[in-house]
DNA sequence: AGTCTAGTGTTAAATTGTAACAGTTGCAAT
DNA sequence: ATTGCAACTGTTACAATTTAACACTAGACT
């Protein structure tokens, strides 16, 4: 899915779950959301606030990060909190879903898989600590199938 | 462990531990190292570069960056990615351990587990992929015990 | 003593992210 | 169709965070 994707199907799939989402949220996906959402789906590969900028008709910092954050709240991308930088999800569909991300440190590409098994078992053992948990990130750095 | 510890003797033992690996390192544990590392350690709370800053005796950012750096690859602290924030490790000994840390929204204190398991399948699943690990980061958002 | 490496001190700057506030647009209720 | 509201925009200016660069110093080893 990561690199052998037909990317524009798959970014043209993107772009309809996401209007769609924004729609039930009664939210709308006006033009620098689009065009930063875009942005975001060129690739697969983690974008940070500036290489976005870089590409941004209007290069003014807070229209995008309000459309950044706007789209995270929206579950529409994810933050790499270990790059400082941004992903599309690939599981926009279900919403509070726990993604597993990827990140190869030679392409920067990235892909998400839903470990459920293993968020369950860390949910878990958090909880036998006594500490209910809301949020679970997962982040994993290494080298994918084609950067060995 | 995080809370209802002798925090006097936890953190004294931290630093005899945190000496030794340096030692093995063949590193030195200097002042600014040491001092760097007693703030991260005062305390089960993260604590940004900034409120680091604040306690250090010399302000410069310089100094506590590199302090900061020193310690997280020697793997004595934790980054904590989605705070930008440190802790200090819990399990230094184990020199390349994967921590699962959980995180107080409402205290700030941070907790952390070994999962040995749930790690073994993230790491198993992404080389399904053909995805090779090299560093996983699992972080926590929830309240803990005493915040409930 | 000489030299090599790791660590320091310092200045200054790049990078990244926000506050604030006036203006505008889409939409729904009267 | 007007009015009114909430969401969204444009813009300025700033704050916070992190890094580059470079000359200097202390300790370790011949
Ligand atoms: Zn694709
Ligand atoms: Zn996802
Ligand atoms: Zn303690
Ligand atoms: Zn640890």
């Amino acid at each position: 899915m990561t690199k052998n994707c037909n990317h524009n199907l798959c970014k043209s799939s993107a772009l309809l779950a996401a209007e769609k989402i924004c729609e039930q949220l009664g939210a709308r996906f006006t033009q620098h959301r689009r065009r930063v959402f875009e942005i975001v789906w060129q690739s697969h590969k983690a974008m940070s606030a500036a290489d976005i900028m870089i590409e941004m008709d209007n290069k003014q910092p807070p229209i995008t990060y309000r459309a950044l954050d706007f789209l995270k709240s929206a579950g529409l991308i994810h933050h790499i909190t270990s790059l400082n930088a941004y992903i599309g999800c690939m599981h926009a569909k279900n919403p509070d879903h726990v993604g597993q991300l990827l990140i190869c440190t030679k392409c920067n590409n990235v892909a998400e898989l839903e470990p459920k098994e293993a968020v369950k078992e860390l949910i878990e053992q958090a909880k036998q600590q006594g500490f209910s948990t809301q949020i679970t990130h997962i982040e994993m750095l290494g080298t994918c199938n084609e950067c060995e």
